[in-house]
DNA sequence: TGCCAACCGGAACATCGCTCCGTATGGTGA
DNA sequence: TCACCATACGGAGCGATGTTCCGGTTGGCA
């Protein structure tokens, strides 16, 4: 689990070569099919075998995970930016969030994917690793400054967030981002009234 | 999609039997392992063949409507009569999603099987039809009442609650109840503060 | 009792995830 | 330059599941 001894031999050329083929193929189908798309597809685009898929990639999620390690890493980073640069921590919350939220509904079937259920738990967990802490931070200053009532969790939000975000392509009728600003308005403390 | 005509010959009695038997053991299999069941098990555990499974439900949607067909009943029409008792609409609203949300959540994978994705059309379709103008008629009272902004749509609402639902059960860190509960807060008119 | 439409059962086909192993080849040391 | 072998490849194959199809069975009526 630490990072591999830099005495590492590096990968053979051809194996990168088919890192690289795989990723391409996976992303350009991620885009036009979600991210549910066959293995088999991806292999085939790839011009690679299916064993070389799982070789490279042993789950779906570890692919979707490097498929989109730089967005999530992006909008990781932009948390505590947004932190510094916003009128007041509720507002840097809700920034965060939107991005959050473009994220999720722009990439077909991920929204689905996240929910724990056992299989895509490598996609949940990493997502969880890098995108809590964020969100907690964000979190933890709102309700320091009284904006909102500290009795949900990270966590919770997160999930609700993304549960939230299911199926909001595909449904001109269902605007995710628009229930999430309402979560996010019943965060306020002691609600209204 | 109308009524058969009451002229239609009664069904043979092995074909009744049967198809209770099998909606006995899709009941059973639901609460023990969730909706997504294998028809396979199902029509072992009722002693039929799948054939007979597929000719009396052709899609699973139709299987678990018809199990869940009295729960969502008695859901729907819950509704007016909370709306009559309670205090203010919105509280009757609260009740009514509150109602709906024990429903969904303690039975196992059935909000999943909720969102439109082509296949569970038919349970969709059902349960919107059933409920959405009951809930629409909640909101549009609270929404008189003054005590809701009218900006969202049931069908979103409903949709939210559902998805909100997705994973509820089999994750004791997320409480489906209480996000729900804060995204009814957010529906207060101009929010707080 | 005999007939036949309605009904049954489960084999068969299709799809998909994932594994496994015989084969091919990149890179290195002689 | 060449031979060797660890590394990597490819895709057949297995198991699970959804769905269809058709030969055989049977309930109910004349």
């Amino acid at each position: 689990m630490v990072d591999a001894p830099e005495t590492a031999r590096p990968k053979r050329a051809d194996a990168r070569r088919n890192e690289q083929a795989v990723l391409d193929a996976a992303a350009a189908l991620f885009v036009s099919g979600g991210v549910d798309v066959p293995v088999r597809d991806i292999a085939t685009k790839a011009g690679v075998g299916m064993g070389t898929v799982y070789r490279h990639f042993p789950t779906r999620a570890d692919l979707v995970v490097a498929v989109y390690r730089h967005q999530v890493e992006s909008c990781a980073e932009a948390g505590p930016a947004l932190l510094a640069d916003a009128s007041s921590p509720k507002a840097a919350l809700a920034e965060w969030v939107d991005l959050f939220v473009g994220f999720l509904v722009t990439k077909h079937g991920l929204a689905s994917a996240l929910r724990s259920d056992e299989g895509s738990a490598a996609l949940h967990t990493y997502f969880l690793d890098r995108l809590l802490p964020v969100c907690a931070d964000l979190l933890a200053a709102a309700a320091n400054a009284g904006e909102v009532d500290p009795d949900v969790s990270a966590y919770e939000l997160m999930r609700g967030i993304g549960n939230l975000c299911i199926g909001a392509d595909t449904d001109p009728r269902y605007d995710a981002r628009r229930l999430v600003r309402l979560l996010l308005a019943g965060l306020a403390p002691t609600g209204a009234s």
